[in-house]
RNA sequence: GGGAACGUAGCUCAGUGGGAGAGCAUCUGCUUUACACGCAGGAGGUCGUAGGUUCAAAUCCUACCGUUCCCA
């Protein structure tokens, strides 16, 4: 027996375990039927789940669930990501903490430590996995660094080299100085950055006069190496060809023009600094200019910064100003706001060096990626992502994919100290292959952990062995994951499928919205506005969790993330659960094997069968397009405003009346119903669904694995769903009537019902109980007199319907109610009169509409003179 | 500077050419034996602004105002 109170915390461990133990979960290669594929985006291992991934692994549940239900063989493929350079960061940060570093640890020490990290962190993530509900085959588990991962991304590694989509080049990459590694430029945030605009006076060569040059990065002037205007500049243009002397330095700089240069902005006169700054970098290759680097490998001055050598940027920003100041190379400071680069994962300002670094080629890559796109070979929802995937990779630019870290896949690249050669291979290298000096040594960098994860829906299935998992699962089904790592992940995912296995990784991307705070700001750390799934799972339960997110995963970018709006959902779960409760009470007795003749069911039974039927095909149609909150939005209404508001309390009629044989239809009916309405339920809230399931002793052991109802047409009735309709609206003018008259609903009326004609007399007369039962009246023949006054309103054209009032009743309300509902059909009348009259719109719009225009006209003329009747009797 | 969105009831959002919708919040009345985590009934919107297209615009077009995100 069920309690009175849903509470979640007490099942829902239970069945997780149920179902893991009997392995409804795992996926096994099977011919017989078609596979389902997802991939589990792999949450990195610094931290526990936040709110943004329990969204994202429950949509992926509801999928997965649904497709096991309809006899897929559903593959939810979990692991996790190794993430290089911020799980180095919090096993760093902890050390420190603990008072050691990493370089006192030393390299194999310090990946020892992070291991012990990774296990920790596996496990957490593995619980709340679980905690959520997510049906993953944990038997094909997957890390990043497991072993046959490794070997595929030697593997990919080394064959791009080959074919030369990989290479080793000087470039200028994005450094962060404090995690001591390159980026990719898409690793980089920027950010509005209040600073300075400096004003410094660059003397020309043999003459004295001089360009006043405006910059925010001062420090950097040690490495310029020219000066630059816009063709069209007429103040600069006599310089062409001359030298600037650089401040400080003594060093000549070429004066030369191009149109990179904005005339606006500062001067119009720009120093160009290749070694630290994008935009000169390319400048200075294009008018071959020198790339002087300024920083050592620790982030401090070098020798090329002359006297401000050993100072960090900042220290030698500080005296660079100082210097130029004195110096009187200095004109003028204004107050500036920029847009600075920061560290994706340590927010330091990221400082732009060049250095010799690995790349992957991108534009043929590019190219490919975008075709199967082009040609709706993988489909994006919401499609409009489409083009921002196609903006980023018409505009991409080569992969610096080498990092400066311990943690991680170490480059297979080897280094010949005698001839220089590199040597690239898969196994461990222990002569150059060119001139066969043992003399050499291995990379010291590891690779891009995105470079590993675009690997990830092929490796994880074995890649690059010729798995029959790879055979059968490969490609996959769906990615679901965040739009913010379109270009980090989804868009080279793309890429390396298509390279190496020939065929794209998944056919549908699902991204969904960023979960924001009840005010719409980003949860974060440093506003302490994070929700931790857990704590939201053990105040509401699971299953409201996921109903909250599948309500809230619309096509707009965002979800505001409201604790009520849970509170809302565990309420819903509340009602499911008291629904069933009610049912289990009524349906103890039942034969089970009993199944009604058509003409023993009644309206009621056969409108929420219907209605059943509808809600079927809804739910369906909209998970399979991925339309999570109307396909929740179907069910919380079926649910609620149909079966339980007005299917139970019809049922009860005959459930507590005497006539079994009524009983029973109505028992089956209401039994069926639920049966189904579980299974649908199924997918969003696994753990009540399974556990009222299991209290109703079902012969499928598991609700998880039922089949997906599918709709049957032929229990659809339109006419049968508008009879019932207009019953109800008989229910609800009686109800509105005593409510207004402030009659308590319980408090039983007379009532007189006047109908139109002998077809609804004999639909209304069937349903006297059930009007008597749910609207709280005595319904009385109308041919007998009755002296009382009345309340009376208009159902419909057909139906009107008269509550007999008890002496001394305020008749002021009812006046007030008429009143009211005569001005709405006044204005009614308007409209549509105003629309009938306009001779254009009978002659362009079509028939059907301007039918519907005359019978609603018609019909309001109608009930306005009966209103107007009513009122003008009760006048007397 | 380039690109993508969004602006509808107090809040969160549905609604892609024919009379403005839902949930929550709010108001009123109810200890109705599945559920007060409930039942019943109300009130609440010139659909950001201004033009245009159309017989007809929340919906299509243009401009503007406001908000957000991505890229440089």
């Amino acid at each position: 027996m069920l309690d009175k109170h849903y509470n979640p915390g007490e099942f829902e461990k239970k069945w997780y375990e149920y179902w893991e133990k009997n392995g409804f979960m795992n996926a096994d290669i099977n011919p017989d039927k078609k596979p389902f594929t997802i991939v589990i985006p792999p949450p990195n291992v610094t931290a526990q789940l936040h709110i943004g991934q329990a969204l994202d692994f429950t949509l992926q549940d509801i999928v997965i669930r649904f497709k096991r239900m309809q006899g897929y063989e559903a593959l939810w493929l979990p692991g996790e990501d190794h993430a290089g350079i911020a799980t180095q960061y919090v096993v760093e940060k902890k050390i420190v903490s603990e008072g050691k570093s990493k370089e006192k640890l030393g390299r194999e020490e310090f990946i020892k430590v992070v291991w012990e990290w990774v296990k920790e962190y596996r496990q957490r993530i593995r619980e709340q996995l679980k905690a959520i509900g997510s049906s993953c085959d944990w038997r094909r588990e997957r890390f990043t660094l497991d072993e046959g991962l490794s070997k595929a991304v030697t593997k990919v590694f080394v064959e791009l080299y080959k074919k030369g989509l990989v290479y080793r080049g000087d470039y200028i990459v994005n450094w962060c100085p404090r995690c001591g590694t390159v980026l990719s430029n898409d690793e980089v945030e920027y950010e509005d950055v209040k600073g300075n605009l400096y004003y410094i006076r660059y003397p020309i060569k043999d003459s004295n006069e001089y360009v006043v040059i405006a910059t925010t990065r001062p420090e950097t002037m040690l490495a310029d190496t020219g000066v630059a205007f816009h063709p069209s500049d007429e103040r600069y243009k006599r310089y062409e060809g001359k030298s600037a002397i650089l401040p400080l330095v003594g060093r000549e700089l070429p004066i030369f023009s191009d149109k990179y240069v904005d005339p606006s902005f500062g001067t119009g006169a720009l120093k160009v600094t290749p070694g630290h700054d994008p935009n000169d970098f390319l400048l200075g290759q294009r008018h071959g200019l020198k790339t002087i680097n300024l920083l050592d490998p620790n982030g401090r001055i070098n020798e090329n910064g002359g006297e401000f050598k050993g100072l960090t940027i900042k220290e030698a920003r500080e005296k660079v100003i100082e210097a130029l100041k004195s110096r009187g190379y200095l004109l003028d400071v204004k107050e500036y706001v920029h847009s600075v680069g920061h560290c994706y994962r340590c927010h330091t300002e990221i400082e732009p060096i060049v250095s010799k670094q690995w790349f992957v080629k991108m534009k043929p890559l590019a190219e490919k990626a975008m075709k199967v796109v082009r040609e709706g070979k993988i489909k994006f929802y919401p499609s409009r992502w489409e083009k921002v995937y196609f903006n980023w990779l018409e505009n991409i630019r080569d992969w610096c994919i080498s990092r400066q870290l311990w943690w991680g896949h170490r480059i297979p690249a080897w280094y010949c100290k005698d001839c220089g050669h590199i040597t690239v291979s898969e196994d461990k290298v222990q002569r150059c292959e060119k001139c066969g000096s043992t003399n050499i040594y291995q990379d010291e960098d590891v690779l891009d952990t995105w470079f590993s994860s675009a690997l990830w829906p092929f490796s994880t299935l074995g890649w690059p062995e010729k798995t029959p998992e790879l055979e059968y699962f490969y490609p996959t089904s769906l990615l679901v994951t965040g739009f913010d790592i379109l270009f980090f992940w989804v868009a080279r995912m793309i890429m390396q499928g298509l390279e190496f296995m020939d065929e794209i990784p998944f056919g549908d991307v699902y991204l969904h919205q960023l979960v924001l705070d009840r005010y719409g700001r980003k949860m974060s750390k440093s506003l302490g506005n994070g929700i931790d799934p857990l704590d939201v799972i053990n105040k509401y339960g699971t299953d409201a969790l996921r109903f909250t997110f599948a309500s809230l995963a619309a096509q707009g970018r965002d979800i505001i993330m409201d604790e009520k709006r849970i509170v809302d959902n565990k309420f819903f779960a509340n009602k499911i659960w008291n629904s069933a409760r009610f049912t289990l009470m009524n349906t103890k007795d039942m034969d089970r094997t009993f199944v009604p003749e058509e003409d023993e069911l009644e309206l009621a039974d056969k409108w929420i069968l219907s209605r059943l039927q509808r809600t079927i095909s809804t739910v369906t149609l909209n998970l399979d397009r991925y339309e999570f909150s109307n396909a929740a939005k179907a069910l919380y209404q079926f649910i609620w405003s149909e079966f339980c508001d007005w299917y139970i309390e019809c049922s009860k009629i005959r459930l507590y009346g005497k006539d079994k044989g009524k009983k029973r239809v109505a028992q089956y009916v209401l039994f069926n119903s639920l049966e189904i309405i579980l299974r649908l339920l199924h997918p969003f809230m696994p753990f009540i669904t399974e556990e009222i399931w299991q209290n109703f002793d079902m012969p499928i052991e598991s609700v998880m694995i039922a089949k997906w109802p599918s709709a049957d047409p032929s229990f659809i009735n339109e006419g049968i769903e508008e009879k019932m309709q207009r019953v109800i609206n008989v229910i609800k003018t009686i109800r509105n009537i005593k409510s207004e008259l402030n009659i308590p609903l319980k408090v039983k009326v007379d009532a007189v019902l006047n109908l139109k004609n002998d077809t609804i007399a004999s639909l209304l007369n069937s349903k006297v109980e059930m009007i008597s039962a749910l609207a709280g009246v005595v319904l009385k023949d109308s041919s007998e007199e009755d002296s009382r006054a009345k309340a009376s309103g208009i159902v419909d054209n057909e139906i009107e319907v008269s509550v007999l009032l008890e002496e001394g009743t305020n008749l002021e309300y009812e006046r007030n109610r008429l009143n009211k509902k005569l001005t709405k059909l006044r204005s009614d009348i308007g409209h549509f009169e105003k629309q009938l009259e306009n001779e254009r719109f009978i002659r362009s719009a079509p028939e059907d509409v301007v039918d519907d225009a005359r019978k609603k006209l018609k019909n309001y003329e109608i009930q306005y003179e009966k209103v107007k009747y009513m009122l003008e009797s009760m006048q007397k």
